[in-house]
DNA sequence: TACTATTTAATTTTT
DNA sequence: TTAAATAGTA
């Protein structure tokens, strides 16, 4: 066997993780490490060196594109057919489990998928049925905790109230919740991975099964894993199994959602003889943004340790912009960015990178105003977009009367006379006889409906049966031609004024598309309808169809993770935004945000500006705030002050506001002639005595903070306030 | 039923 | 500021 292909172009400590015996492994990668490598390799070294069946591997990830990304590569670097290979999401695998053992999973055959906003309006309506105040109950809430406790593999029944009434509604809600689901077939994104844990959990024969079959587990961003889905692999792996997991502790940034980093650790505690290797040589960035991220990351406390290096050049410094407020910010972005691509560069190998959605405004401004096209990456993906979901509602009820969320949402769109009053009339019966919303319907059409709205009731369900009758035995993508079209949806949105009602036809147009293109897995089971509606769930598509056109990419620092750019720019770096407020108090938050922030650095391959304004619009306030205490962590070796090409130079004032390092320095207030000085005693009218922390801003806009020996930490602004100097 | 006024809150997101 | 959600009105 020529282990050549498997083994050449890697490193020593990839070599070694790709070859690890068949015992667990952890491989700690730092970013850039080549992790996704090392997975594709690892695969190929055990079917095609070690003789594993590719029947015995189980590859899985968090999101599509990854799970598609290692699928093409394994491919690319085997000679056997992969096709059924179970390679996949977290979520994929679990629903492919769940399919196959529907009855003992306790599920109908046929039970729908729901994304969270089915699973919002759900318990919305929910709260509506059981009479809940929601203006001390809000659904959001209700839903986070519901997820929250499946994230942690907790049922009801698991829950005590603590003797806290707060919490004894939570518990009662999740119940009736868990209730609703279970009628209508309904399976929300956390039940998936839960229903799939118990599976495997109580039925000890299928246990041992899919114990004996996958005897390799390999796991992709291990960190992010989640208390269910880290005891899903283990139950999976049993004492014989070898996980083979990678990860990197410093990019855990979704602890929020309910990402245990913890688990690297327990991993070893679980897998005794477990052998760790780590990759900390890097091929993405220059030494300069590597030491930067280094020195950055190694501020947090709970850390494995590790340190990156490069072979590669030093590269240029990373530049830190203080701008005057979120325009100007925006302005010295877009003018870099022009620079940039008058080089002859490619717009798509820039990113601009924020901490929270709100930010891309103004930079999305000044995109525009300067004509240089741009994608901004999350919100509406298409499987979400109203008119699609509309449209899959149809098609839900077609396959699975029960469903009620299916139910609901298309019972009077287009309006067709159930209003609020028959609806109320149909959940209240359905409630009371605990059936589905199909079935009172049904019950009150014939009995206590009378007139326009019996009528109304009897047409809608009428046109549900005619148009499963028209279309079964149809090709899929004749089925949703057909649904779409005569459920009256295209008509309805036809309506619309303006050019969204257009656009949505032409995406009802796109679904049909989609569902002609689409390759249902032979052997799967499922109708193709419902196995489209599935796919329809689990991968909610892209953004935007036309991403190909060279666009600078704009995005949270939480969607780049696992991307790279030769160009990046980090704004809004202060503190309050980034960290944000919301993390700033907690040290573990904090160590989260600083994870974060390493992963931002990481992103750049050349070069990395990083901003921050002094002033910036928030919630329709102005408010002034200091540079994240993240830019004062990099070594100043590494950093060049840039100052705005037309201004005068301000002495001293960037440095003064760069945070800890000159906090006991003297510096100079910027444009200040009376000369402030840091630790310099002021008196004012109001507050008193105090000395001064800080300074940042100039001439008019300079501010100051004071300690004030009886009225606290004040921010001031120095043309204002009439200090008097001790 | 549809449009308008008012209120409220304001990270990060994949499945 | 603004977006979304709700309440109120025609």
């Amino acid at each position: 066997m020529d282990v050549t292909p498997i083994l050449e172009n890697l490193n020593d400590a990839q070599r070694e993780a790709v070859t690890a015996p068949a015992r667990p492994t952890l491989v700690i990668a730092g970013a850039g490490s080549g992790k996704t490598r090392v997975l594709v390799h690892r695969a190929a070294w055990l079917i095609d060196v070690e003789g594993a069946s590719p029947h015995s591997l189980l590859a899985v990830t968090f999101t599509n594109k990854a799970a598609a990304e290692m699928r093409t590569r394994i491919e690319g670097l085997l000679n056997v057919p992969v096709q059924h290979l179970w390679i996949g999401t977290f979520h994929g695998l679990a629903h492919r489990m769940l399919r196959r053992h529907w009855r003992e999973a306790g599920l109908p055959q046929n039970f729908q998928i729901i994304d969270a906003e089915d699973q919002l309006r759900l318990i919305k309506r929910l709260f509506k049925n059981l009479e809940i105040d929601d203006s001390r109950w809000a659904p959001r809430e209700i839903q986070w905790f519901i997820n929250a406790q499946k994230d942690e593999g907790l049922r009801p029944q698991h829950l005590g109230d603590e003797g806290d009434p707060n919490r004894r509604q939570q518990i009662a809600l999740y119940e009736a919740y868990e209730e609703v689901c279970q009628r209508g077939g309904l399976v929300d994104f956390a039940e998936l991975l839960l229903r799939a844990h118990e599976l495997l959990r109580d039925n000890a024969e299928l246990l041992e099964q899919y114990r004996r079959r996958f005897r390799h587990l390999l796991v992709d961003e291990f960190q992010d894993t989640n208390a269910i889905q880290y005891d899903w692999l283990r139950l999976l792996a049993g004492s014989d199994g070898v996980p083979f997991a990678v990860g990197d502790d410093d990019q855990s940034i979704y602890r929020w959602r309910g990402a245990r980093v913890e688990h690297i650790h327990q991993f070893q505690k679980d897998f005794p003889d477990t052998r760790v290797v780590k990759l900390e040589q890097n091929y993405r960035s220059t030494s300069t943004i590597l030491n930067a991220a280094n020195a950055v990351i190694a501020n947090n406390l709970s850390r494995m340790g590790k340190n990156l290096w490069t072979e590669g050049a030093e590269g240029e410094a990373i530049k830190v912009y203080s701008a005057y407020n979120e325009r100007d910010e925006a302005d010295f972005v877009i003018g870099r960015l022009r620079d940039w691509i008058d080089q002859g560069n490619l717009r798509a190998d820039a990113a601009i990178l924020y901490r929270s959605n709100a930010q891309s405004r103004v930079l999305e401004e000044g995109l525009i105003n300067a004509r240089i096209p741009y994608r901004v990456y999350g919100g509406l993906r298409f499987f979400e977009r109203m008119e699609i979901k509309d449209a899959l509602a149809y098609l839900r009820l077609i396959a699975h009367r029960d469903d009620d969320s299916a139910f609901e949402r298309v019972v009077n769109k287009p309006t067709r006379g159930i209003g609020a009053r028959t609806l109320d009339l149909m959940r209240q019966y359905a409630r009371a006889n605990a059936c589905p919303m199909w079935r009172a319907a049904g019950a009150l059409a014939s009995d206590d409906l009378r007139g326009r709205a019996a009528n109304a009731v009897a047409a809608f369900m009428s046109l549900i049966e005619r148009l499963d009758r028209e279309t079964t035995g149809l090709e899929l993508h004749d089925q949703v031609d057909h649904v779409v079209y005569q459920s009256g949806l295209v008509e309805f949105f036809r309506k619309e004024k303006g050019e969204k009602g257009e656009t949505r036809i032409e995406n009802l147009d796109e679904l049909v598309s989609a569902a002609r293109s689409f390759t249902p897995d032979p052997a799967n089971e499922m109708s193709r309808l419902d196995e489209f509606l599935s796919h329809a769930a689990l991968e909610a598509g892209e953004g935007q169809a036309d991403a190909w056109e060279d666009c600078a990419q704009l995005m949270t620092m939480h969607s780049a993770k696992g991307l790279e750019f030769p160009l990046v720019f980090m704004c809004g770096m202060e503190d309050g935004l980034f960290p944000h407020q919301r993390s700033i108090a907690d040290p573990n938050g904090l160590e989260e945000e600083r994870r974060l922030c390493y992963v931002g650095i990481t992103r750049a391959m050349q070069t990395l500006y990083i901003t921050h304004a002094e002033q910036r619009r928030l919630h329709g306030m102005d408010s002034f705030s200091q540079p994240s205490r993240f830019i004062a962590e990099i070594p100043d070796q590494h950093v060049e002050e840039v100052r705005p090409r037309v201004q005068v130079a301000r002495p001293m004032a960037a440095r003064a506001s760069r945070g800890s390092r000159s906090a006991g320095a003297a510096a100079m207030a910027p444009g200040n002639e009376l000369g402030v000085r840091l630790g310099q005693r002021v008196r004012h009218k109001k507050f008193g005595d105090g000395v001064i922390l800080n300074c940042e801003g100039q001439g008019a806009h300079a501010r100051i903070e004071v300690n004030f020996e009886s009225a606290g930490t004040k921010w001031l602004v120095l043309s204002y306030a009439n200090l008097e100097l001790m």
